[in-house]
DNA sequence: GTGATGGCGGTTTTT
DNA sequence: CCGCCATCAC
């Protein structure tokens, strides 16, 4: 993410405070209740900060102001946030504060490397070595989906990527096995989930790894356990303060460890927003932030309302949405700025459509020198993003689009990583079966059912299982010539873990194992860019001291590098935003069904709603000029073309902070979308698609010796050569060229052919 | 044991 | 519509 895009707010504040008289130069700028935040170090603290309140700024200047008064050391303060991003930022600007020196020795990061820093001290305590593997959802599933099959479950019937998420689900609410009841499982997979869970745990004993849950199950196992009290109260002395972000992310998990360790020092100060709450699917309760008070007496709380980011028409809007939830600790968000435009909500024909206006609103933008780094498209759902790139691409728009295939989900780093990993740690089965017939080797399904048969027989780890197999019969002679000559391949690559640089090393093996070799001779479009990802990998490992540093780094906080230098539209989903801000945000597909999203009402109702009225506030809040919002009339879902009717989101905004206009008769004659919105009371402009060129689906238009174009003429280009036209906007034409493919040309350039 | 083909199911969001 | 997985043919 591009660090300078984040900004919660500009340095004035309301109440200004002066220099001179003893104000320290961090504190320069706060508003009244931002700088009571700031002072307010002892006791119990939570900090309602709404969108664009200047939370990071007040999070940041707090740790400051407990350095800098010297009220703790760096390293008796812990600072959780959600995120690495989070966590870089924070420590970027507090170091900043403090005149550029960085911070060292403390404890900031996530829940999960927290809990990971600590459990590696204490992986004894849960029957781990402190080495242990920190598996994905990946390899939790395969896990899974092999327990199951073991036990005759159906994996048809029951998925074993939904058993993998109840589990994860049951460690979120803080849930071991013998936790576990009846309620919450049910006759989940066949009545044998439980069963299932303990396996699953146990199996994860034995290879020596933790999931993501874990992390924080056992830290909350360890803390509780009363022969453990010593190591509770040693957390407890250490850490004198305590600072949490984004707190109505929480989970019970989290929750539980978090109070644990407040237990000590009572000095805990969350910051949140109760009206940002947008995880709830993955565990998250809006209830620690409601309960705050509750859990811990004596809490004091105070509220940011004053926004420093929007236009107050941005800002009616989304609070004008965000007041149709019940569930939520209420807040008045006020702002000095101006009004600022409205809000353009444009109903569009179809997807393409919806693209097609942005990207042509974008141009505008650009060519009123308005950067592309402060232009954003979000979206409710991953797929959307694929109209924007295609239509970007059309017409030559830079942008990126975060999110995605994460750097260290393709498939090729994740088996370098399996190497590195069983290279690391020989019991880790699951990382051993992924590459131990990668490149083929002729290790097949049959060799490995042998193994495992035996593995399981003997109670331990396929590596053992190899060793004992390769001197008998069980195996073909083939089999063991290769198991034994890749046994010692490992072997050889273990031996150099401590003399070889780390990243030699990892080169060595990836040559030496045959990996590189497989992808050179693949002939697939993809292979040359899978190298370049490898070259990248062994690259990145650079920046850490050790193989185990960087194995911690991936399975952890890796994100996809982006190129911040050059200007570029951000295209993302919802929630990848939340925390951002943009001078420009649009937001598309606004339809029921897509968002709000049909899956979020249906699953959890109500609540399911509210936590889309929810993104939807965190959408608009991220825009500080102007926000657009669209909507499509139809749209290809499942390869299909659904009707769709505006988000009742759209009915929500005011109708004086927004400026309406529509494709003409895109809902059909007195149907659908014009009535709807005539109820409501609101005017709506139609406009008829050919006034406006960004509209023109047909049009028209001439060459220069005045013979008619229109879609679908075929046209000769003197450098393209021959080819179609597609789309006319004014004298610029989409063209579908039969050599050169779909080429956007000026009008002066073509001929009729 | 490997490679090809067809059926099936899935699209919310992620540390 | 696309990708994954299972099944089937060599």
């Amino acid at each position: 993410m591009n660090l300078t895009d984040i900004h919660d707010e500009p340095p004035q504040g309301g109440s200004g405070q002066g220099n001179g008289n003893g104000t320290p130069p961090y504190m320069e700028g706060l508003n009244a209740p931002q700088r009571e935040a700031v002072e307010a170090t002892e006791g119990p603290l939570l900090v309602l900060a709404g969108a664009g309140t200047g939370k990071t700024r007040v999070l940041t200047t707090r740790l400051a102001h407990i350095l800098h008064t010297r009220k703790a050391f760096p390293g008796q303060i812990l600072a959780v946030t959600f995120t690495n991003k989070a966590a870089l930022e924070m420590k970027e600007r507090v170091s900043a504060s403090l005149g550029g020196a960085p911070v060292e020795g403390w404890w900031l990061g996530t829940f999960h490397s927290l809990c990971a820093k600590m459990l590696r001290r204490h992986a004894d305590l849960v029957g781990l070595e402190s080495n242990f593997t920190i598996i994905d959802t990946d390899d939790q599933v395969r896990l899974i989906k092999q327990l199951m099959e073991a036990e005759n479950i159906d994996t048809k019937k029951w998925a074993p990527k939904m058993v993998a998420a109840v589990i994860g689900g049951l460690k979120d609410k803080g849930k071991k096995p013998s936790d576990v009841g009846m309620s919450d499982v049910g006759d989940l997979a066949g009545g044998k989930l439980l069963k299932i869970y303990q396996q699953y745990q146990e199996r994860l004993r034995i290879i020596n790894a933790c999931d993501f849950g874990d992390l924080l199950l056992h830290m909350i196992t360890i803390f509780k356990n009363p022969d453990n009290k010593d190591i509770l109260e040693k957390y407890h002395q250490q850490f004198r303060y305590i600072m949490v972000d984004e707190y109505q992310d929480t989970n019970v998990a989290q929750y539980l460890w978090l109070r644990l360790l407040a237990q000590g020092s009572k000095n805990i100060c969350c910051v949140g927003d109760d009206d940002q709450s947008i995880y709830g699917w993955r565990g998250a309760e809006v209830g620690n932030i409601l309960r705050f008070e509750k859990d811990f007496p004596g809490a004091k709380i105070i509220r940011l309302e004053q926004n420093y980011r929007s236009t107050s028409n941005i800002l009616n809007a989304a609070s004008a949405v965000i007041a149709k939830n019940e569930n939520r600790m209420g807040k008045t968000l006020w702002s000095e700025a101006d009004e600022g435009e409205k809000i353009a909500v444009r109903g569009l024909w179809d997807g393409q459509a919806e693209a097609r206006f942005v990207a042509e609103e974008i141009e505008r933008l650009h060519s009123k020198k308005e950067s592309l780094n402060n232009i954003a498209v979000l979206v409710r759902a991953g797929f959307q993003t694929r109209a924007f790139e295609d239509r970007f691409n059309t017409l030559a728009i830079p942008h990126r689009v975060i999110g995605g295939a994460r750097f260290y989900e393709r498939m090729e780093i994740r088996d370098a990583l399996a190497y590195f990993r069983v290279v690391m740690q020989p019991n880790d089965d699951l990382a051993l079966e992924r590459i131990i017939n990668t490149p083929k080797r002729g290790l097949g399904a049959a060799t490995i059912q042998t193994l495992q048969t035996h593995a399981r027989a003997a109670n331990t780890h396929l590596s053992e299982a190899i060793d004992m197999l390769v001197d008998t019969d069980e195996l073909s002679p083939k089999a063991k010539n290769t198991l034994s000559l890749l046994t010692a391949d490992f072997v050889r690559w273990r031996e150099n873990i401590d003399t070889m640089h780390h990243c030699d090393l990892a080169k060595m093996i990836l040559d030496e194992s045959g990996y590189t070799e497989m992808w050179k001779n693949d002939k697939s479009p993809e292979a040359p860019g899978r190298l370049e990802n490898l070259k990248e990998l062994v690259s990145a490992m650079e920046e850490y001291e050790s193989f185990a540093e960087f194995m911690e780094y991936v399975s952890l906080v890796m994100e996809n590098q982006e190129n911040q230098h050059t200007e570029m539209v951000t295209i993302m989903t919802l929630h990848g935003a939340k925390g951002l801000e943009f001078d420009y945000v649009f937001l598309a597909g606004w339809e029921e069904g897509l968002f709000p999203s049909q899956r979020s009402m249906d699953e959890q109702g109500a609540k399911g709603l509210e936590e889309e009225r929810r993104l939807a506030y965190v959408g608009i809040t991220r825009a500080k000029k102007k926000a657009y919002i669209t909507h499509a009339a139809n749209r290809m879902t499942y390869g299909k073309w659904m009707n769709c009717l505006p988000s009742r989101f759209v009915d929500e905004l005011p109708a004086d902070a927004i400026e309406v206009a529509a494709e003409s008769g895109i809902y059909g004659s007195g149907a659908g979308r014009s009535q709807h919105w005539d109820s409501s009371g609101r005017r709506e402009q139609q406009f008829n698609r050919d006034d406006i060129p960004n509209f023109s689906k047909n049009r028209v238009t001439q060459t220069e010796d005045g013979e008619e174009l229109k879609s679908g003429t075929r046209i000769f280009h003197d450098k393209f050569g021959y080819g179609k036209i597609i789309h006319i906007d004014g004298n610029k034409l989409d063209i579908a060229f039969e050599k050169a493919g779909r080429k956007r040309v000026l009008k002066n350039f073509i001929k009729k052919a």
